[in-house]
DNA sequence: GTCAATGGAATGAATATTCATTCCGGAACC
DNA sequence: GGTTCCGGAATGAATATTCATTCCATTGAC
């Protein structure tokens, strides 16, 4: 018995929600993969949707402090702190195998209140500073950011979405040529 | 009044399914919007579930049928065929704004049968059959075809996501520029 | 008038949420 | 130390609501 039910909870419902999503997730299921009866998800959580919110928040904010650490800020070198970002992008849909999906599905959803959106956009607002310093010194495409961070993003969540169905297989020459072909995506030639 | 109601209910269910996902839709809903009585659904579909695999189906033969349009079967030049796959698959996101984002949130569900899954294999393999063409003649990248589909259809359709959601316009130019970034993606250098 | 098509109320199953009750750890008392 | 109380956490059965599906009176085409 894990001490922390709060946890257990969330835990519960992120695997859940990935699979199935919001509305195909029911609360009962969500209680028995916790462990805990059905009442006691609402003495932590007001209702099933403050429940996403507060799931989707956590998960945003662990993703982005994943991507942020050791995240090399003196560097000019755009090249490498988009490969920092991208490796970490790789750590944290491996570790974390349930959270991409779910974030991926639940974006910008009518399930999610006001704050969640927000700290998603915020969230995006790393790449496009990224992007934006590559813009300056003429390394990275004039497209706007947000269609380069489309091309990036989508096509590492799509990848990681093949990779969870087991369409492919992850190896770290899959990864390299993979990084390289986004880069070469989005640099200026 | 349309004189053909099952035409009615499948466009109804298109929207709502790509707007709220299948466990978000009801059949009240899609009946309201349908403007048929929610009994008359069942006229023409068994159950909800037929009724998405069998829009599922419909829609990817026709997003199939819009890329083998005039497709360059003659050439050897993949470059070429690229263009032409990439910009059908514009005119098919811009026709059909909800069948794009419906095929998307809802390929590799657990709501979808056997058969809507087996078509959209063999949609997959039209890519994939371009892909492979191209490696032979060392002109496309030696990653895997899936991954490579992934980069251009995860970017592609995550692209289009934003433009529906408004961040981003939709213009030629930006169009141009994406093609090439998708194209840089997965050629040789 | 016949009969298939239709709409939408009715039904029963599933679901989110509530709430009366149980459980449990530790404080207070002997 | 042992026993009794107490308060809050946890539970899951009960309730209220929503949903997919069925049913049937009405409509309208012929």
């Amino acid at each position: 018995m894990t001490k922390n039910k709060r946890e257990d909870i969330l835990e519960a419902a992120l695997i859940l929600f990935a699979e199935r999503g919001f509305d195909g997730t029911t609360v009962p299921m969500i209680a028995e993969k916790a462990k805990v009866g059905a009442g006691t998800i609402y003495r932590y959580f007001e209702n099933k949707e403050f429940l996403v919110n507060s799931l989707f928040q956590t998960t945003v904010q662990q993703f982005s402090n994943t991507l942020k650490q050791d995240f090399p800020y003196t560097t000019t070198d755009i090249r490498e702190q988009f490969r920092h970002v991208f490796y970490r992008m790789i750590e944290f849909a491996n570790n974390h195998v349930h959270a991409l999906q779910f974030i991926d599905s639940h974006s910008n959803t009518y399930n999610l209140d006001d704050k969640s959106n927000q700290m998603f956009e915020e969230f995006l607002d790393f790449f496009r500073q990224l992007l934006e310093d590559g813009k300056k010194q003429g390394i990275i495409s004039p497209l706007p950011s947000d269609a380069l961070i489309s091309i990036v993003y989508g096509a590492f969540s799509h990848l990681f979405k093949i990779i969870r169905l087991g369409v492919i297989e992850e190896t770290p020459s899959l990864l390299e040529g993979v990084e390289q072909s986004c880069w070469n995506a989005i640099r200026v030639y």
